[in-house]
DNA sequence: TAGGCCATCTGGTCCT
DNA sequence: AGGACCAGATGGCCTA
């Protein structure tokens, strides 16, 4: 059985070309088609804000222009119970005045014997009609609230789509892809924090990638394809050019030091004089530079990593994040230099080496990370420290990842 | 044109 | 009572 649509039934439903006509606005969106209402305002999500302060600005033109135009009457459909709206189930089985509305539903036309209709009091319209116009306006709230709540949701998506790797304005992440791959990324990098070892870029990306379709792991090597063939050329000029291509590439992420608490693995990691020790975790630990960067890294996903990534379209990233789940912080010090670099900064910097990858790979991870950023305290100043909470196992992290 | 993705509406449920 | 949250339904846009 088809239901009737809500089109047909609805009280406060607007479709999306007339919203277009009435709104004017367009749509921010490049990858789909929807239209949104309006742009959304954030952070003015306020779950506890009134009517009117976030009513949106043409959901008052809606109303009044509902008031002029009557919404279109139902098409005489079946509507299923519990389909059926407010306003068709007031003329039924309405508490309060459903006498008089049930008087309306009796009351037929006249009769033409010139009989009496019906005894009683008089049918009270003013009040049916009021309230009518309550619960159509008790509607359009909800309706406008539900679409604030969409929007701030849709707001902290776009923030997630921010902070997970391969961010690109013009070629957006769908929502259950941003949600997959924050979710591999959180793994990702507990497994390092847990481990306090590097993976190769192989099982990094592929545990980027796990769960993602195909479009978006294609994305997602195509990042680091890009970079790496750039290295690749980069590191065929010399291995002078290399380290300093390296070292120029990892000095400029705001994340570097998020693998600063740990030693990286390869031969020399970091180099002496570039341990980084972090005020904002005094008396806990020297740490040293993770050392993705230098003479064995890969490029990261995110720097200049997708084509939009350098393009000026490129609105300025957001601040990192503040807390990571509680596991650590970063505090975000200095936030002006982020504009001009992606946001990520994840660093894994690419270098041809003997590590072949799997067909569908071109990236080759780097056994020998030799050297370490030499500079990546230089515009970006965060704190990382360990919180003192205990740290789910490795297993536990792999269970869940894997559930 | 089908399928994916999305915004929006809607009614139900739960909570304050 | 009213708001938040949720899931289903619907229709628009885009892409393969």
């Amino acid at each position: 059985m088809a239901w009737v649509p809500a089109r047909a039934v609805g009280i406060g439903v607007i479709s999306q070309k007339e919203r277009k006509e009435t709104s004017g606005e367009q749509s921010a969106r490049t990858g789909c088609g929807a239209m949104p209402t309006f742009p959304f305002h954030e952070p003015t999500v306020m779950p506890e804000s009134q009517f009117g302060a976030n009513f949106p600005r043409d959901l008052v033109a809606e109303l009044r222009l509902r008031k002029q135009e009557p919404f279109p009457k139902a098409e005489p459909l079946p509507v299923p119970p519990e389909r059926r709206t407010p306003e068709q189930d007031s003329d039924k089985d309405d508490g309060e005045d459903g006498a008089a509305e049930e008087e309306d539903a009796d009351e037929g036309p006249p009769d033409e014997h010139g009989q009496p209709r019906r005894r009683g009091p008089r049918k009270k319209k003013g009040a049916s009609k009021a309230r009518l116009d309550r619960v159509k306006l008790r509607r359009m709230e909800a309706n406008a609230r539900e679409r604030n709540r969409m929007h701030g949701l849709n707001n902290a998506l776009d923030s997630l789509r921010r902070v997970v790797p391969c961010y690109s304005k013009t070629q957006k992440l769908s929502k259950i892809e941003t949600l997959r791959l924050a979710k591999n990324y959180i793994w990702a990098l507990s497994e390092i924090l847990s481990s306090g070892r590097r993976p190769d870029l192989l099982s990094f990306v592929q545990t980027l990638c796990k769960g993602l379709s195909q479009p978006t792991t294609n994305l997602v090597a195509g990042c680091l394809q890009l970079n790496a063939r750039a290295f690749v050329a980069e590191h065929s000029g010399g291995e002078a050019a290399a380290a300093a291509a390296a070292a120029a590439l990892c000095a400029r992420s705001p994340y570097d030091a998020l693998y600063a608490p740990y030693p990286s693995p390869g031969a020399g990691g970091t180099p002496p004089g570039h341990h980084h020790h972090h005020p904002g975790a005094e008396g806990a630990k020297t740490f040293r530079s993770y050392g993705y960067c230098g003479g064995g890294a890969y490029e990261a996903f995110y720097e200049s990593a997708s084509p939009e990534c350098a393009s000026p379209q490129l609105e300025a990233p957001h601040s990192p994040p503040v807390n990571f789940n509680g596991i650590f912080a970063l505090k975000h010090e200095d936030a002006g230099d982020l504009a001009k670099n992606c946001p990520y900064g994840v660093r894994y910097c690419a270098v041809p080496s003997r590590a072949g990858l799997s067909q569908s790979a071109v990236f080759r991870a780097s056994s020998s990370s030799s050297s370490s950023s030499s500079s990546s305290d230089a515009r970006f100043s965060y704190d990382v420290h360990v919180r003192g909470q205990a740290y789910p196992t490795q297993d536990d992290l792999s269970a869940a990842f894997h559930n």
